[in-house]
DNA sequence: CCTACCGATCGGTAGG
DNA sequence: CCTACCGATCGGTAGG
């Protein structure tokens, strides 16, 4: 699979996993180079500082996400169809990415104030855009008349948990989860 | 409102809010102390250690949920009903104490090895119960025909987020919240 | 990439 | 409820 990885991008997925397990604030420096197998201070020969590694999963995460909505915005397809998009866009990020979207999810609070301003800045962009596919949907008639943010943070969230329970092993695939998932979500949504 | 609470009282209240902030392990107890308008080492004078306010928190928190989930099990309405009450459980429960459930749903991972289990333990039971509500439903043809863990997960996470961005100053009343959550819940769930 | 080590801060205690 | 302080651990640096 993965061939040329540098040890920053092997401390960074190491990091992601211990992160995600006990959380950015509670893991120590220590902790992370053990399991990368070298000395705390050797760490800091391949990253500046313990806030930097937080900044690069949770950008990188933010970054993916927004790559992604944009081709989905601009096909010519129905509103339902978009959603259907989505919904299969972010099953697909927690299944290639499970540690990193996990710890963007959780961990973005403990970015520096100038990082956790502009993750937010990202963030409420995106929601900002399904949104508006949400609100086209409703005026096209193809969505019930619910409320706007109800809609968008029921379907984030339901989005969302998946990262917290999905695991390959499960007695599910992932097309059944994203099949499952859309029956649930398109049946609420669809008028 | 709260007539006679006591300093424990006071302090883990004013823990859940820092908490739910910032997230457990990176609050400290000086932080805390200043909120409460003491120094850090008078707060021993009525907390054992910084471990017992999470426990505090959690098990209130997750005791809360197991006890009123008997009364909806026992009643004896449809399943579709019962989902409705549950919907409804968890949505009162977000308004009544939105700042410890967060600290719940965030931070039990930092409890103690043991009490990290019987938490565990706990959510799991609550969530079966949820899971043969589900299954009941399915089986008497109210619901869909879904797999059992993406629609309790898809639920539960619905019911979760909530705590993450409603605040009572938006633009939806609690009542209108419940409604909407639940065109879109039970149209996803019923055949 | 390691040894050695820094200043800061942590949760918590002693004693009043 | 405070002053004074503890040992432990933290993120990070110097120098090789």
């Amino acid at each position: 699979m993965a061939k040329k990885q540098s040890k920053k991008e092997i401390i960074i997925q190491e990091a992601a996993i211990i992160f995600k397990q006990k959380g950015y604030a509670a893991t120590s420096m220590r902790e992370l180079a053990e399991k990368v197998g070298m000395e705390a201070a050797s760490l800091y020969n391949h990253i500046r500082s313990k806030d930097e590694i937080l900044e690069e999963i949770c950008f990188k995460v933010a970054n993916q996400y927004v790559s992604h909505i944009s081709s989905i915005e601009d096909t010519k397809e129905s509103n339902i169809q978009k959603l259907r998009d989505l919904i299969q866009l972010h099953v697909r990020m927690i299944i290639a990415d499970p540690n990193e979207v996990s710890v963007a999810n959780n961990d973005w609070k403990n970015l520096s104030e100038t990082k956790k301003e502009l993750y937010k800045t990202i963030r409420k962009g995106y929601e900002k855009r399904i949104a508006n596919l949400i609100k086209a949907g409703i005026e096209a008639g193809e969505f019930k008349d619910l409320n706007v943010s109800v809609a968008l943070f029921t379907l984030l969230s339901s989005l969302r948990w998946i990262e917290l329970w999905y695991k390959p092993g499960r007695d599910i695939s992932p097309e059944q989860l994203e099949n499952d998932l859309m029956t649930l979500l398109i049946n609420g949504f669809q008028k």
